[in-house]
DNA sequence: ATGAAAGCGCTAACAG
DNA sequence: CTGTTAGCGCTTTCAT
């Protein structure tokens, strides 16, 4: 469009020096005479000067930037993970690309090949996945040539890394709860059907009422047609529908949770008066919505960091863990006070 | 780490053919013999051949990545703004890399020069800028190497194209609505006080105030100290203190109003009630509120299209306006009944 | 249809 | 401290 910026060459050349003693002051300073350096500022200062950051990675072999993949930005709990993912790669000198794939495979894979072309230094995927694609063969083929951190997922590969906040433990953490402020007919409102979460999370809810002598009533167990308050008004419609008592609902998300409370109170339910509500992620707005959620916490903010730090650690020759758990916590709030 | 990636030299070699043809093969594949396309795709597939975008980009100029740059993902409005970019980034072939400035000036500045050695296409500013800093040093500088789009913030400049909603329209059918519906007592809680949205609507606010011949009382007006639910349920706070009466709250986005709704609520006020409260910006979540939320929506959609759009049709050379102007719209919900 | 060679902007030995 | 040179992986004339 308008005139070519100044390359190195150019500055070279005002200068009176070789490229070489240019790109010197650039990356190592101290082997450049003062006086040089100083000229050979005020030059790229005049010439509007910008490294070519495309040649410097052909040659370093390192573009300092990474990959992510979120499901959905919509979901405040994934804009969050975003948020910190940002903040620690920033702050290590990191770029992130952002590949939004709204759960859909063919666009994701799509997406890291591009981001493979582009040479990322590595990638993290944000959030559980479908279990029924347990191989996730673009992400072995991937980690062949750079680190891939799952976050919420469970996955073993060459080069591949998790960090996982204990989903069994909380869901188990808020069905127990239910329990002992005296709820016996729990419900669940599951995420995707398929997704690694929800399956670890219907499973220790299972568990849990088990182990406390409370039987499963599968009308009470109902999937969600989308992760969203949509979704969680959706699933709560259908789960008056069918008809079967309960005073507690285990949500697998707060997004869900809040379509869920929405259904109830127009069903002219009170929380927690008739029915109690925990949710899962602890978002933000659990403490602003009214009644407040109870909900469970996942530590996003390490999970993010070290997501990023598994990363900058295996591209530095660092030994890591293959697989990181961590514990989540309780938030109990209005929503799931003993009546 | 491991074995070094295929090069085109490499396939070539296998081949028993020039770089040439494998780039042709590539890039422009009628000009090459089937029979030869035939095999080098087969070597391709079998080294497992990934072209090198960086150094393709060091010849044709061009990265085909956006940067995009927004205060905070965390704010839903912000997470919807990327949400709709990333997916018409990606329709037209273009990454994005995601910037989150936080609104700190000199952090964006950092990432502005990172993203340009980077050598990004074009660049995006999501949401409304300080005011104080009319002419942004930084940002006229990019625009003079690639196109620069701003997202609900008016700036002029050679390269730069705006797309906003015009928010004292909004502002104005929100304030009108309140005293249509009978209050004539409306608070106005403020966003960052110099964020150019929420000086053009308090600017709307008081001019409909005195269009209706409705005298403007400072108490009435309180600028949150953070732009969330934190921060208007703080603002709320104040504007109780103060002591000053009022029937009904225009709050400059959904976010704070939330918390705004939340103080309201614990203070003992009726929603819409003894209050009548109105938002901004059109979340999902203002549906599923309890009581649902009345707000004005900004066409997200058609605002980060457009966006995209611009950057795309600047580089292909087409011509484009400067700045563009979208109707905003009112949804009246619970919050504002009349009562 | 294919190859040779120059060049994109920068770095890194090596030599002085 | 500085210059020369080769090379990172790919594209693109210009020949053939």
């Amino acid at each position: 469009m308008s005139k070519k910026n100044a390359s190195i060459y150019d500055i070279a050349k005002e200068a009176g020096v070789s490229t070489a003693t240019v790109s010197r002051t650039i990356n190592t300073p101290d082997k450049v005479s003062s006086e040089t350096r100083r000229k050979i500022h005020s030059i790229m200062e005049r010439l509007n000067y910008s490294p070519n950051a495309l040649a410097q990675s052909l040659v370093s072999r390192s573009t300092r930037t990474i990959g992510v993949f979120i499901a959905t930005v919509n979901n405040p709990y994934y804009a969050e993970m975003v948020h910190v993912i940002e903040k620690h790669a920033f702050h290590n000198n990191y770029s992130i690309l952002l590949g939004n794939t709204g759960n859909w495979i063919e666009k994701e894979e799509k997406y890291v090949e591009i981001f493979v072309k582009k040479q990322v230094d590595g990638i993290i995927f944000v959030g559980g996945r479908n279990v029924t694609d347990p191989h996730s063969h673009h992400i072995m083929k991937t980690s062949e040539r750079i680190p891939v951190v799952l976050t919420n997922h469970a996955l073993v590969g060459k080069n591949i890394y998790c960090v996982l906040s204990d989903e069994a433990e909380g869901a188990c953490m808020a069905v127990q709860h239910l329990i002992d402020t005296g709820r016996d007919r729990i419900a669940y409102i599951n995420g995707f059907n398929f997704s690694y979460p929800s399956v670890v999370k219907k499973d220790s809810y299972i568990k849990t009422l088990s182990r406390n002598q409370i039987s499963v009533n599968e009308d009470l167990i109902v999937n969600a047609p989308k992760d969203n308050m949509e979704g969680g008004y959706a699933a709560c419609e259908a789960l008056l529908e069918k008809g079967s008592e309960f005073n507690g609902i285990f949500v697998a998300n707060d997004m869900m949770a809040v379509g869920v409370m929405k259904k109830l109170t127009e069903a002219g339910y009170a929380i927690p008066g008739d029915v109690s509500v925990v949710g899962y992620d602890d978002i933000q707005l659990c403490h602003y919505l009214t009644p407040s959620l109870s909900s469970v916490t996942q530590n996003i903010s390490k999970l993010g960091s070290m997501a990023v730090q598994l990363v900058n650690d295996v591209l530095e020759g660092k030994e890591v863990g293959k697989i990181t758990y961590l514990h989540p916590e309780l938030k109990i709030r209005e929503s799931s006070l003993p009546h």
